[in-house]
DNA sequence: TTGAAAGCGCTAACAA
DNA sequence: TTGTTAGCGCTTTCAA
């Protein structure tokens, strides 16, 4: 049995279907024994409107899509929630796509998005060339970058700079008389890293103190085996350049050779709502808020396309830091 | 400037829409030169089919909807990915919606889904009542419950049972020498949580050993203060109940009180695809192929929605072991 | 091998 | 305060 539609509803109430549409989005008055007959003959026939007509007809489907490189990331599952209150205010529904740091999937993503339509898009790209991205993005989406900008891009963004706060934390470790501190990188290319791993060499360099780098990439065991070697090379003391890093590092480690905690002095990464961090020491990224702002954004876009390009540009800030697990 | 609809393309080409249509959906036998037309005409367009208008008119929208009681946690999102790929191999698309195991956001989204239309939903309820849950289910939407069944509840599902698993593992526990075994439960209600500590229950009384039970939450904190106080109350060994809550106590207790290695045996809990385990012993959830099977269920369901009910109950196995935290 | 045209269910402009 | 109706863009039946 097919489910009703609006002009059964208009019948059995003995209206027109203009007057049903009306009362069911209360966009013009209608008096009030009409909306009362209308309300019966929704709740006896159990009809719901149809989504796709109403998409159809209206040209806006309430879906705003964001591609994230690591659904699991905690630092990203704290956007993504943030992302989604902001826009379920407005009625609008988030839909999340996962490239796992790949370029190839976010392409498909990317490919997908103009097949399906959605009101809006937003974006954590893993690309790191401006005009290779400008290239898949379809024209005529109000599109908010977060996290990740890129150079030369004239995009709405908003991102979380940290440059201050690596830059300080290598200061200060120096301060407490640590000489060989050792740096853990992040996925080379990717906005976020690079700024980092440059706080990171201006700090050493203005120290006179030479750079232990190492290179991670995205597998969960890099960043125990960057540690390892840091560790064999002498490093007392250790930044490491995102949140999944200093996780998965420290989980290992700790766990492994308990010993190490005592020998050497670890700044990580955490976002606003962690539920715990490991590190000495943690640069904290207001992911929350990003994600608030990056919603924000897009509404705005949505409702006025025109309006003038905008990026914002947050810090990142510092904990005081106490050694050890701590739940927040 | 509006974008060019298939009557556009269809002028252009000098054919009838009927055409185009079948061109772009391969759906009759069109003539080589008329397919370059139209195909010519699409390019010089840059026409792309209206999702909404074909949402329309065929009645679906190729969404499927899975609400996730917790986003964040690794086990959803190994799940959450095997989906997605069964799911796009067919050009379903997954949409994700997070109740953080909370059932007044599960209602929300279940009411959101009559609005939305889905062509599917996929559910790993928070709800422990089956007269509840029914009562918010919509009618006529194909479904699959996933990793929670509801006793009482004639419906498709794909679950995980771990009785055997559990009951052996607290039997081996045993068998090493440990007396007082120790058990975290899992928030009360859910029916994997409720097995489980069944299992537990059972393989004590048949040792004829005193059980030692606490009950965790869903804050992160609580598993680490259950482990604490098992501890104190002189456990030598431990079984966690789920993955998160292996992790969340031992990250913390080992990196705060590394000696408790030594002094207690861990046996947890961790999903196939997991970056590490910090546990002495797993047991291991088979959560990608419970992604597989509950994919390729609705894909079913949604074919041919007359079909028998099916309930699918997949095992969990035991990790031999090793101690420390490993990455697989 | 192709085309004409109905109609999916809804919104909103226009008319009353 | 309410109704009539065009039409969103597409698929698909029926006819040629």
């Amino acid at each position: 049995m097919k489910s009703a539609s609006i002009n059964d509803v208009a019948r059995l109430a003995g209206v027109s279907t203009a007057t049903v549409s009306h009362v069911i989005n209360k966009t013009r008055i209608v008096s009030k024994e009409t909306t009362e007959k209308v309300e019966a003959a929704i709740r006896q026939l159990n009809y719901r409107p149809n989504t796709m007509a109403r998409n159809l007809r209206t040209g806006r489907t309430g879906e705003i899509l964001f591609i994230v490189p690591d659904i699991g990331s905690v630092f990203f599952t704290s956007i993504i929630e943030a992302l989604e209150n902001t826009l379920s205010e407005q009625d609008y529904q988030l839909v999340l796509a996962n490239t796992h740091e790949s370029w190839e999937r976010e392409k498909e993503y990317l490919r997908l998005l103009n097949r399906s339509n959605f009101d809006g898009l937003i974006l954590a790209t893993t690309q790191t060339e401006a005009d290779v991205l400008t290239a898949c993005l379809p024209a005529d989406m109000p599109t908010v970058l977060v996290d990740r900008k890129l150079a030369g891009l004239n995009m709405n963004c908003v991102w979380v700079t940290s440059y201050r706060a690596v830059y300080d934390s290598v200061l200060d470790l120096a301060k407490q008389g640590h000489q060989k501190i050792g740096y853990i990188a992040g996925v080379a290319g990717v906005s976020t890293s690079q700024e980092r791993l440059q706080a990171y060499q201006d700090a050493m360099a203005k120290l006179q103190l030479e750079p232990y780098i190492e290179r991670g990439n995205s597998l969960p065991s890099s960043s125990p085996a960057c540690f390892s070697r840091l560790i064999k090379r002498g490093c007392t003391a250790i930044v490491i350049s995102n949140e999944t890093m200093t996780d998965d590092a420290l989980i290992y480690m700790y766990s492994q050779q308990p010993e190490i905690r005592r020998q050497v002095t670890v700044c990580g990464y955490r976002h606003d709502n962690a539920r715990y961090s490991l590190a000495d020491y943690a640069i904290i990224q207001p992911s929350g808020r990003m994600g608030v702002i990056a919603g924000e954004r897009i509404l705005e876009l949505i409702s006025s396309p025109e309006t003038e390009t905008k990026e914002v540009r947050l810090k990142a800030r510092r904990d005081k830091g106490r050694a050890g697990a701590r739940h927040y």
